[in-house]
DNA sequence: TGAAACGTAAAACGATCGTTTTACATCACT
DNA sequence: AGTGATGTAAAACGATCGTTTTACGTTTCA
């Protein structure tokens, strides 16, 4: 593994599971075990560590996220969760401690916010055969929901998430009256 | 107004704007128009401000809240946001920032989220005539994803889940065969 | 009248932060 | 053998932070 693989991965790690204001460049040069004058050198500064790993979160995000139904999505939301932890959506967290004036991070959360929506939709449509952005945004409420709700519930916030979505395909199916 | 008043009206409202961290006690004091000794003559410290913002919001929050239909309780939300600001929900926020080593504003966050609970399964129980938990854990899923698609979506996030839970009330009620 | 209580303005404290720099070691390559 | 490139360890920089303290007004009330 290469430095800057080292850097971002235990960069990744601690701003997600500490926080990004809490999580200091010593304390991350320390976990990557590297010396302050490499990462400079690798990584330019803290603003572009940040932006490269919103960047790097987002391609493994939907990598790991399958498009053959909403039932299997929520499973796998499930599974990330289970894996990496429960602490909020890292996009909206990063965003929100950027402040209002950082408009690069806001854009990354926009654009992973309308590939998280457009995924979304692509399940719904292999769930109903037709696209339908009403239903696939009701979804998106669901699936932000189980992110955040997690945090204090757990993986029963999952279970909630999963039969909520499950009843809102079934209404969708039988309200469409292709008959 | 009371000075202490002051402080935690300009607190609150800083905090939710700009983050815990990014807002120090010098632009606190400054927005308040009190000095540091007054500021800590009377709140003793930051964590206890912290502790005392949390406590007023969560009572101001609740008051804000009806009990009379879940449909109703997504209208007052939308409001609240249209008001406040869509910046995802204060507490989990406050939890995150304040790293997991704080068991005391975990607490509040946990309390905060049982009120919550509580108060979505009344509005549950106003529809439907009976409590259902297991409804009303998927529309606190619903009311937790309102609130952070709020931040990118803006209202349309409300209409949504709104819309969304709408549906799953209309499939319990035509689900519990009580004829 | 005068003293206690409460306010402000501003300096000072130790700590921590992001970043740069200095000094030195190690390795690859001509 | 020697010269870059690349690495570490550690000191130093200016800035900011939470908090305390000093010095000095203003109000309240026995």
């Amino acid at each position: 593994m290469t430095d800057t693989d080292a850097i971002l991965a235990a960069a990744e790690n601690l701003f997600d599971r500490n926080g990004f204001s809490a999580t200091s460049i010593d304390r991350l040069t320390d976990a990557a075990g590297v010396s302050s004058r490499t990462f400079y050198k690798h990584v330019g500064n803290r603003q572009a560590l940040i932006q490269a790993i919103l960047d790097a979160r987002a391609t493994r995000f939907l990598a790991a996220m399958p498009r053959d139904g909403v039932d299997s999505l929520f499973a796998a939301l499930a599974d990330w969760i289970d894996k990496e932890g429960a602490h909020g959506c890292f996009f909206l967290r990063a965003a929100r401690e950027a402040g209002e004036g950082d408009a690069t991070v806001r854009a990354r959360l926009d654009a992973q916010k309308a590939q998280t929506l457009d995924l979304i939709g692509d399940c719904v449509a292999a769930d109903l055969g037709d696209r339908d952005a009403m239903l696939a945004a009701q979804i998106l409420i669901l699936f932000e929901g189980a992110t955040h709700a997690a945090v204090y519930r757990g993986p029963d916030a999952l279970a909630d998430a999963r039969r909520a979505a499950a009843t809102l395909i079934a209404a969708a199916r039988s309200g469409s009256t292709d008959a």
